[in-house]
DNA sequence: TATATTGCTGACCCCCCGGTTAGTAACGCG
DNA sequence: CGCGTTACTAACCGGGGGGTCAGCAATATA
């Protein structure tokens, strides 16, 4: 309950048009990423944001596009950076793919920004739009991203001869389960988990399998 | 529009209280798979079961325990068969793991069983009650009877020695990663996968990364 | 055929949520 | 200070879905 004095000195709420969209991207990305696409209610992302529902129609058309801006914000950009690493790393291509594992992990895998990938994994069924659309930002671009690696690797001769497409789909696995395991019975208190650890033995893994028969890359 | 031969010679319903609950569970089945826990609709599930919704709820006292019966039903019978399978087992230990993960692809994961596994990993945050009931039945069985597998292999010297807790996630990972694709971005007819390839792959690279360094297992 | 039993129906309650809009209050400008 | 513009709010709408229950109709029994 506001005082005479407060009111006076506070208005009930302020113009804020260029802050808006930000706040709001920020807030979608919380609660999308707690609550998954379908439960995340838009009064409590407007709530959260300091405003209410009718504003946030102001900014975005609706559910699906706020999302897509969600995505389009945050889980682009980092592509796009792992792109540029590789179009200009120089070294050994077991380097360049733990370089792109860890890169991950930090950028993505470690931050609130998994839950992202783990939302599209559960609910794509379900708003096969949406899903279309991250297909075509972020998984094809993530996939042709470690095909190029491993491709690099075997011309090098530095991995043995292997399908590259499945090889793409054996190491990202692990990699989203990690997040899907954090985001799920993770966050339930049950069946904790050492990503580093479980990183490092994936790498470890993967190395041994990849590897020539001639020459040892580690 | 029934005609008034049919009026009389069929019922408009028949009282068959034995038959209900496995025809309930069974309808519920698909449609948990379908659309997932938050989506089922309780009417659609009496529907497709040839009921009404009141019929359900003299089964099932609501959802949840709608959704228990089902993983009872069906996730829990196959894990009893595989513990049989281990205590009984002579023979190498990467024959026995070879054959638990061809197992449960024929069992689990090649049908719409997997959608459960799939569809716990994408909610069980939203339903805390449901993913603990889950990770008793289910996961932490199926977690203990892959670690029994490797222990055996480490013991009979026929795995190198490895974290086993780490191992065995790092086994189980791409295994419901594969169902998870099927049952998302694949179910939206992009990215295609071979779950045959994708298992062998998945298979070779394990054999190489738990190989000690003496003997080949394979 | 008459009666008792009970499996089953379908309408109903109530809350929730995506999306809309009439009106209001903040603020720039003269 | 007063006025016009507009960013913002709050109340509203319509459809949907979990859960309930009074009553009915299918069967068992005689």
């Amino acid at each position: 309950m506001p005082t005479l004095i407060e009111a006076r000195s506070k208005p009930r709420w302020e113009r804020r048009k260029d802050a808006r969209p930000q706040e709001l991207l920020a807030a979608a990305l919380d609660l999308f990423v707690e609550r998954g696409y379908a439960a995340t209610r838009l009064d409590e992302v407007a709530a959260r944001a300091g405003v209410s529902k009718g504003t946030l129609y102001l900014y975005f058309e609706n559910k699906e596009e706020l999302f897509k801006a969600v995505v389009r914000e945050n889980m682009v950009p980092p592509l796009a950076d792992a792109e540029e690493l590789i179009d200009t790393f120089e070294g050994r291509s077991s380097d360049l793919l733990r370089l792109c594992i860890d890169g991950w992990w930090q950028r993505i895998g470690a931050t609130k920004l998994s839950g992202i990938s783990k939302l599209m994994m559960a609910e794509s069924g379900n708003f096969p739009d949406v899903a279309r659309f991250y297909h075509e930002e972020v998984v094809s671009r993530g996939g042709a991203l470690l095909s190029r690696i491993i491709e690099r690797g075997v011309a090098l001769d530095e991995f043995r001869p292997v399908d590259t497409a499945m090889a793409t789909r054996v190491i990202i696995a692990p990699m989203l389960m990690l997040t899907m395991w954090r985001h799920s019975l993770h966050a339930c208190h049950l069946d904790p988990i050492d990503p580093d650890a479980f990183l490092d033995c994936l790498f470890d893994l993967l190395t041994r399998g990849f590897e020539t028969p001639s020459g040892r890359s580690t």
